[in-house]
DNA sequence: GTAAACCTGTACCTTTTGTTACAGGTCAGA
DNA sequence: TCTGACCTGTAACAAAAGGTACAGGTTTAC
């Protein structure tokens, strides 16, 4: 099945107009691990649809970073999507974190088609929504808890959606999905290791 | 002018049956100061456009809360809106600040026109994306931000919004938009006054 | 196999933020 | 004018989070 049609079918997408549109004006593209998608203070030109791989968006400040969210396949980058409404510059970083393919649009027929298209009308709502309310969970997450619970917290969502009780990362990359530092990681790890609530290993947290 | 005319045109909306729409199904309404427009946990029936007055909408924990915004006309929360593309509880609360008048529509009719008007797609889109930077520069703020400088860029935001070097809010007040306590603002302002940055008074702060 | 780069643990200290407790000021309405 | 509700200031303390420093482990690439 071609890249585009996992996109049609996930997408729900029935017109066959939309379909042709999609097809001439989008470029399917394989991005190597470790690529920039989108650059903060740089122009959109692009809205990229994740078909298969994982890409990481996050913001950074001049010494900290925090993450908003991860695009799976088959979802777009909202950023990217707000974007395409008005040229404007981007104000995320948006990076794959495996080898990704992606189908490119560029941003002008984004808006064009939401009108055209009830099938791109929905998509695009559609993604807004969920990416709003992440976002305000992840706001009310942080104005309101403590970190060790926001690491516990990541750590059980990011086990569930990878369907495994042992989490690859390491401390430093953990205090920078949640705007900390690697030393505050290692002593809750270590606190929750103690009360017997993970594992601890090499690159490797395994919950208990 | 009526209310409904002063939507048209603060939107910008030409299409005749649009506002045939509108005027049929939507219904004005003015509501008392401190009245909760939506309410947590609650089912959102009716999309409210603000055409007068304010409205706080803000997250709460058991003990603490966030501003998330506030509405102004002409504006909508777009919370609701994002309920109106699919029937869900309200994860926040709206409440008027001042006498508000506003317009209600019911929500299934939104998500309906935005594919037929081309204006109110432009609306409801304008809308999100704008709702969408503002929180994200929020979660930025909280992520990056000390509460020493999150009071003070609140203190100039507001000032500047309503034209005006003086902010006529008490430090619980102050204390409850940022997710802190009174005596946490009450020392910080402190501090500003001793550098001369602002003037305290009764239930007032006066930028210098 | 070794160096360089990265990872983990931990002790100690500082800064930031929140808590408790209390004293006294201001204001609106009875 | 008195009262109760709310506002402000502040000291002393406690908890949360971050920073510094260092010791030693693991991995990768040459």
């Amino acid at each position: 099945m071609t890249e585009f049609n996992l996109l049609f079918n996930a997408l729900a997408i029935t017109e066959e107009h939309l379909k042709e549109d999609i097809q001439r004006t989008g470029v399917v593209q394989t991005v190597p691990k470790n690529s920039f998608i989108v650059e903060q203070h740089k122009y959109i030109k692009w809205l990229a649809l994740v078909i298969s791989g994982k890409v990481r968006v996050w913001q950074e400040n001049e010494d900290r970073q925090i993450l908003l969210y991860y695009v799976h396949p088959i979802q777009t980058c909202v950023l990217s999507l707000s974007a395409t409404f008005r040229d404007c510059k981007s104000i995320i970083n948006a990076k794959t974190e495996e080898e990704t393919t992606i189908i490119k649009i560029p941003v002008r027929y984004v808006s064009e088609w939401s009108f055209k298209y009830k099938s791109w009308n929905r998509f695009t709502t559609h993604s807004f929504i969920m990416s709003y309310e992440d976002l305000l969970h992840s706001y009310k997450n942080l104005a309101f808890n403590k970190i060790d619970k926001r690491l516990l917290d990541y750590l059980r969502s990011f086990a569930q959606k990878n369907n495994s009780q042992s989490i690859d990362l390491s401390h430093n990359q953990l205090a920078k999905e949640l705007g900390t530092t690697r030393e505050v990681v290692s002593k809750i790890l270590k606190q929750y290791e103690l009360s017997g609530i993970v594992k601890l290993k090499f690159k490797q947290i395994e919950l208990l």
